[in-house]
DNA sequence: GAGACTATTTTTAGTAG
DNA sequence: TCTACTAAAAATAGTCT
């Protein structure tokens, strides 16, 4: 009998386009919402405004936006392009 | 003689405003340049597109985008409202 | 404000349901 | 495609430079 392991456990990837469509897929799924949450907790534990938009591999529209979306973007607009950075920091 | 441990390693921490400006300040340093690069990671393991928009602690504005913030935002805007989706998936 | 370090906490690859 | 699991990979809290 060999009780050994289960699974592997996470297994090292190569950072290079997943060419599988079924684990692309896996893949999209866990670690966007794997970015969503760390934007969650990013805004919460510094009070941060931000905003994610993605096009997920089947080109769906995926957005978080903390106060909102539409909030960070029409900010984002109004402040291009940068003025003066010498004061900034 | 206590050799044991150098230091805690990392601790949990509660969900909550850090009130300390200075491990504030650390830890939007640590944990934006960490969300960058998981999306950096996800754009190029799934090959999808996405923009990151976030003003830090100081006001100051961070971007990141692939193909570029630009893009995205442009695409973003013109999709709104996302029009039929009975072929979506 | 950005690195380095260590010990932990989290995330997540691979797989199954 | 979403949840659950296990084990190993990665991120990071706290501290010092």
């Amino acid at each position: 009998m060999t009780p050994s392991k289960k699974t592997k456990g996470r297994q090292k990837i190569e950072m290079t386009k997943i060419l599988d469509e079924k684990s692309l897929a896996v893949t999209f799924s866990k670690r966007h919402s794997g970015i969503l949450s760390k934007a969650n907790e990013l805004s919460t534990l510094c009070g941060v405004e931000l905003a994610i938009i993605m096009l997920s591999p089947t080109k769906k529209p995926v957005s978080y936006g903390v106060p909102s979306v539409e909030a960070i973007l029409d900010r984002y607009m109004e402040q291009l392009p940068p003025p003066d950075l010498s004061m900034s920091q």
